[in-house]
Parts: structure tokens; C-alpha cells; sequence
DNA sequence: TATGAATGAGGATTCATTCAT
DNA sequence: AATGAATGAATCCTCATTCAT
């Protein structure tokens, strides 16, 4: 599995320091918002982490918007790569794929929601695309999942479904950063999918 | 029933007038906040939106995140107080007090889920409480309703339960701003409760 | 003795009640300078000490300097005041005669010289001028003084002996809110000046 | 002897480039001050005549006061260094030791004492902080002179003593600036000293 | 490639002043 | 005469971005 590409950088990373300068940076980004919140995350913040120059976050982001972007594609890029990733089961049955679909999906998650839910506070409508690509391809994913145990469903619609336990989840995931939130709650709410399903 | 009590105003608006100026900068600054998202709306452009100068503004609020504070808090109160006159039918099943609840709090939310969304933005601790705060009474009501219940439901944490109900309808609500959502997906996600739960 | 006649005023007082708001907003200005320093003394706050609106401080004041400018003559035509109202005493030493208008010159500064230290704050350079001009009173009545007892004395340029004399005074006077300041100082100084003169 | 230290800056200066950078815009506050005044020294006018942006300023200045404070510092801290270096002279008499003093200080008063007068207006106390211990030191090393003359001299007291001759000096210097002042003032004012102490 | 000093447009906030009531 | 809400020019300060070294 490759890492990720980054993409649209604008030095082309030909030598391992660029590579990791990147991955530096990105992690910077990510401590950065997580600790201290958006409106304190200030390029010279994030370089100064990072260990480099603000001259150099400019060598490979355009501009602060991008390096968010980045980020942001990086931690749903691992998302999806997980979640694709998935052993095909013949057997399993919808409960189950679901559940595994759940937890790898949250496996995938390495900071936490908390670091999405920062991101959200980044002004920029391209992020919001990201997320929005993200959630595409988890729609699709859990779609995919649900058409093949057709037979086994009481659902209808089966695209209006996936995107139903797709937006559902996102609400928990939300609120995962809150006390109240446990493993327990997310049995529930594999509980609830399936009592819904089937 | 008042529609909101400004409270913690600098200058007590004593006059009709100064009444009205606070409810034309909230309206200001929530549709600025819509339409142009949290980094353009500047206390200068909300100021300008509403007809007044900033000064103004100022007068009425401490500061910028005063002003969003009491935006989010009358935009809260109003969910809350339509959700807590709830007429009390003692005759109605679980699936229909939740469906009611649910159209009540969505009837509430005027400028639609991308006016808390944009909130979000907002970086302060303190619109972190409100919107918590709301969500505590929704998921108090929500208990209640199925505490009244309990005998018919399959679910044997109710407190529990209330948290997954409401925070799933959150997600959904989120996502309310997107193409694909309409009312047959409110309706699929009542459907969704209703199988769940009993 | 006439009180101060308040020329220059926006609206010339012809009734009791405005004589006393002017009275009551040089006060005010006085009282707001002295504890909370120039920087807080806003034409607002004045006013409301005052327990007048501002509206009415621009009754009577063109703008905020002329307020201070007014002050800073009220102040300093009580000393030129008390210091002219000195008896004439024949008889006396230069010593007991320059005691004596130190003594006058203290006595008449009502809010200590803190009041006058305040007022330099104030960014004008007409009060500069009010201010100047109290010291030639001064120094003018020290010249006289001087001029009378021109036999008696060692210094021969008897104007720049005044000057001298009123220019120390004005040191001491400014670090009299100091700590180490007390009447003995002010009897050391008169020796000083004794010794110096004579 | 270095002309100044720097302590407490924003960005440590570790070019040549930066640290005249920092004098530069000491030099413009002193300039800006002294030719418009307090209230007209703002932080772009400043910059401004130093032929550098805001930003810069704030490079090397945590805020406008903190500039003002260095710059204090540093023309307090001149008049110091040049008193405390002032050569000891065994068999000198007191009035030529005071002369010596006198002359040390006004040479190192590089605007004149009209920056001094400005300095005044910066509402900080930190500010009367800085001057108040510039005179303490001046205080201090003339009871130094005095006590080494101790039996030349009639005063009792002689730290009182002290007090009162830089408490006069200071208010001659203030007085500096009027046309009157000259340097036959200053050579009255030490033959004050003289009568007064000897 | 890397650096970090410099830039300056832009934003939050204040406060002297006005004017309709 | 008095009021006080409204005004908006002016101020301090930040921070994304550039560029000479």
C-alpha cells in the first residue's frame, strides 16, 4: 500500500527529506490544531513545530489553505484506504460487514475525531469537498455492502440507507470527544443498524 | 411567550428602538455567517449588513464573540422552547412523540443546520457550552419520552438510547445541507428509531 | 473674591444651574483624571461622573480639550489668585516673604499636584500655554518680591533668580507625591533659597 | 560600553541587520515624539518615519508601550551610565563635584529634556517605574558626593539633601525648553547649590 | 532548498462628537 | 437645556505571504 501521493505540492518531492518534510509538516499542522485550536494555528505556529522555516512550508504549500487541504486528505485518504482495504467475506453476513465497516473505518481515525472536527474550522469550501469526497466513498462502500445482501433487507432504497448510516455515524463520531461516549455506545448503534436493516 | 430575553447586553436597551437593533445585528450576523461564511463576517460587514455602524454594534455587545454568543443562544433557546411546549399526548406511541419532537426541533431551526454548522466556526469556549447545553435538553426530553415508554421498548439503557437518537439526528442534520437530503430521509430515519427501539 | 468668570464656555451660563454643571464637570474631570489617569478620562465617563449625559458636556464645552483647558485655569487662577491676595507686609524679611508665598502657592493646590501632574498628559498644547503662563504669574510676583528687597540680596540678575527659584519649586512640587516628600523638605528648600538669596 | 542592551525584545537580534533595526525605530519614536507629540505617535507614523512597516515594529516590540519603555530605558540609561562613569576626583570640592555631575547628566539628555516631557504622556506605569529609578540613582550618587564632603558641609541631612537638589535640577531641566533657559541658568543654579551647602 | 526578517492589507475595538427627540 | 443612541474615523495589532540572502 503506498502512502499517500501528495499531490499538487508545489516542489515535486523527488528526495526522502522533501517526502518527510511533508509528513513533518502535516503532523505539525495536525498537533497544532488539536492543541491549540484553529485561530491559534498560524503558519509561522505550525513551522516553528515542525522544526523549519514559514519560508519552507511555503516551498511545499501554495498556501495555508493547502497545507489544511493536504491534511485533511491524508487523514481521509487512510480512511478510505482502510475501509477499501476490507477482506471480502462471501459469507459474512450484513451485520457483520457493517461492524467490521465501523471499525475500520474508526481504526483509521489516528487522532481522533477530535482533529476532524478542528478541521471543520478551517474557512475554506474546499475542505468541505474533501469531507464531502470522503463521505462519497464511505456511501458507497456501505451501499455496495447493503446491494449485495439485498435479499436479506428490509430497506427499500438502498442508497438513501448508506447514506442514512453514514450521516448517523458522523453524528456519533462527532460527538465521540464527549465523556459519554464509549464502546459501548457504538455496539448500540451496530445494534440499531441492524434491528433497521433486517 | 417572548422570543428572547437579551440578556448581558452592555447598554440595556430600554427603548423599542434599541430593542430592535439587537435583534437586526443577530439577524445581520447570521446571514453574513450563511452567506459568506465565518472568516468574511467582520464586525464591520455584519455592522454594515444590518444598517448601522459598528459603533453600534459595539454598544450592544461586548465583543465579536458576544455577538455570536447571543446568536447561537437565541437560536438554541428557540429549539429548546419549541421542543419543551411539546404538547403532552399521553395517548401517542414512541414513533409518534419521537417523529413529533423531531419535526418540532427541525421547525425551530430557522436558518436551517448551516447556521449552527457556520457557528461551529465560532472559536470560543463558551458557544462550545450552549450548543452542548441544547443538545442536554434534547436528549433529556428524548429520555423522558422513552422512559414513559420503557415497557414497550427493546432498548434497556434508556439514557443511553436518548444519546444515540440524538446524536445520530445531529449527523443527519449536518448533512442536511447536502443535495440528497429531503423529507423521505427525515421519514427513513424515523423508521430507522422506530425498529430499533421497538 | 470672584469665583472663576468661565469664559469661552459653549453657552454662557446666565442661570444658577449651569454655573454649577460646569463646576460639576470640571470636578468630575478633576476627580476621573486623579484616579483613573488621562488615558480613562473619556468625555463619557466625565459625563457620567458628572451625572450629566455627555450631550450636556457639549453644552458647555466645545470638545474635550477646552473641558481640560478649563480645569487646568480654574486650578491655576486659585494660585495666581491666592498668591495676588498675599498682604503686603512691609516690614518683612526676603526669607519670611518667600515662606509665605510658598505657603499660599501650596495651600491653593486643592487636588495636590497630582492633579497638575495628570493634566500634562493632556495632549495640547494650549494647556502647555495655561500652564506657562501660571508660572510667569509666579514669577513675576517672586521678581517683585526680589525687587523689593533688592538691597538685602547677593544675586545680581534678579529676574533669573525668580526664575530659578519658581523652576526648583516646580521640581520639588512634582515629586511631592512621592514618599520622601514632607513639610521638612519644604523647609529645606525655603533654607536653600534663603542661603541662595542672601 | 555598549549603547544598549536590548533586553526584553520580541525577536533577539542576532544580525547586524536587526539590531539597527531596533535603534531605528527607537530613534523614530523619539523623533516622532518630539516633533508631534504623544497622542500623534502612533505605531504606523512610527514605523513609518523609521522607513519600516507595522509589522516590524512589532517584530522587535511586544506592543506601542513596550516601545516607549525601551526607549526610556535606553536615554534613562545613557544619563546613568554617564553619571556613574564620571571619573573620581580626589581633591575636588563638592561644588565642583556637583558642576561635574550636573553637566554629565545634561550632556547625556541626547533630545533634550523635551523627550522626557513627551515620555510623560505614555500612560504605563512601568514608565514612572523607569524615570523613578533614574533619579533614584541620581539621588543616590549625589548623597555619594555629599557624604564625601560631609565635613565642608552645613546640612544635616544629607540625604534630604540630595532629594531636594535633584528635585530642583529635574525642575529647571523641565523648564529647559523655554526660551528663557540658558546655560547662565544652569551656572545660577549650581551657585544655589553652593550657598545652600557650603 | 532553507531561512526568517520584512511586509502591509485587514480586522477588532474605542471614543470624541453629533443630533433627533 | 438635556438626553443618549448612533456615528465612523482612527488606532493598535495580527498573520499570511514574500524574497533577498
Amino acid at each position: 500500500m503506498p502512502r499517500s501521493t501528495h499531490k499538487s505540492l508545489r516542489r515535486k518531492p523527488k528526495q526522502a527529506r522533501s517526502l518527510e518534510t511533508v509528513d513533518v509538516l502535516l503532523e505539525a499542522a495536525a498537533r497544532v490544531l488539536l492543541a491549540r485550536g484553529y485561530s491559534a494555528a498560524t503558519t509561522n505556529r505550525i513551522a516553528e513545530t515542525a522544526g523549519v522555516s514559514v519560508g519552507t512550508l511555503y516551498e511545499y504549500f501554495e498556501n495555508k489553505n493547502q497545507l489544511f487541504e493536504a491534511l485533511i486528505q491524508r487523514e481521509v485518504g487512510l480512511i478510505v484506504a482502510e475501509v477499501s482495504s476490507l477482506p471480502f467475506d462471501e459469507g459474512a453476513s450484513v451485520a457483520e460487514e457493517i461492524r467490521a465497516l465501523s471499525f475500520a473505518a474508526m481504526k483509521a481515525v489516528r487522532y481522533g475525531p477530535e482533529l476532524f472536527w478542528a478541521l471543520e474550522h478551517v474557512p475554506d469550501a474546499a475542505l468541505r469537498r474533501s469531507r464531502n469526497s470522503a463521505r462519497g466513498v464511505l456511501i458507497e462502500k456501505v451501499r455496495e455492502v447493503l446491494a449485495r445482501h439485498e435479499s436479506e433487507l428490509r430497506v427499500r432504497d438502498i442508497r438513501r440507507a448508506a447514506l442514512l448510516v453514514v450521516s448517523a455515524a458522523e453524528g456519533i463520531a462527532i460527538n465521540a470527544s464527549n465523556a459519554e461516549f464509549d464502546e459501548q455506545l457504538a455496539e448500540e448503534f451496530i445494534t440499531m443498524l441492524h434491528s433497521y436493516l433486517t
